[in-house]
DNA sequence: ATGGGTGCAAATAATTTGCAGGTAA
DNA sequence: TTACCTGCAAATTATTTGCACCCAT
């Protein structure tokens, strides 16, 4: 298997994405690379965002709408998110707990190979403070 | 506001939703009555089912590759799903400390009005014992 | 009669794919 | 040079919407 490439456009997808914590989707990383002046075509970043969420090193999500959200992944073991419904902001956790009761109640059922997805919505601190910030997927980028 | 009319085909897809216990998407249960025979639209079968979501009769979940799946709901009161990877067959369960856990945590990180998500995906053990059987999203109706 | 219900056809929207030309190694 | 990468354009796919006609009440 041959290395990958150094490329312009990957280098300026993996700066974008190491400048924001929360997740955003593949539009939205798209219109910010061409606001900072970057030339990046629309089918390299889904090119490049599916390759490295097989690849691992991007976390993903589904917005109720159907969009793929994508966001750089901190910690490489099992974890879930927290998030925020007004700004985005994402905070992963762990929960040793939840990991048993799902193996108990799925075991319970007679379910084998478990495997599950733990979601949690909110508002964080800041956005609960200053109500009306509709910023829900907020770029906050460039200008 | 005029209460809901009764027509055929609201009863068409109510007949269908009430013989399956698992989720099935719009275009499966679109797909399912027409081989029934019924003349439905699919374009009715979205009017009715987001309606019914929309009235708290059905439960909705969204596949990996953007479907929206829907399910009559059986419990009224909050619950969570334990799903079979293979036939699609879903079970309502429920865990306490779950949602305990995950007001303790988003708490915990300053986050208020609460909300969240849950899904254990297995294989069950009817599925477990005759692998191969890949009906990912099954029909078992008609015929 | 009448207004909610129906469904064909066309519109959306996110994402994928074909493919010709670019370019890092 | 080589074949991986890029990106335009067109194709896919689930779902929504415009709208004229129909039927349960």
């Amino acid at each position: 298997m041959a290395p990958q490439r150094e490329t312009r456009q990957k280098r300026a997808l993996a700066t974008v994405l190491d400048q924001t914590p929360s997740f955003r989707s593949a539009q939205d990383l798209f219109a910010d690379l061409r606001s900072r002046g970057e030339n990046v075509g629309l089918t390299t970043v889904y090119n490049q965002l599916r390759a490295m969420a097989e690849a691992g090193a991007l976390d993903t999500r589904r917005t109720d709408e159907g969009e793929t959200l994508y966001r750089r992944c901190g910690t490489a073991h099992h974890h879930h998110h927290l998030v925020c419904r007004q700004c985005g902001a994402a905070v992963e956790v762990e929960g040793p707990e939840v990991e048993q009761w799902a193996e108990q109640v799925a075991g319970h059922h007679g379910f084998v190979d478990i495997a599950h997805t733990v979601e949690i919505v909110g508002t964080c601190a800041a956005c609960a403070g200053r109500p009306g910030s509709r910023s829900h997927r907020g770029h906050g980028a460039s200008t």
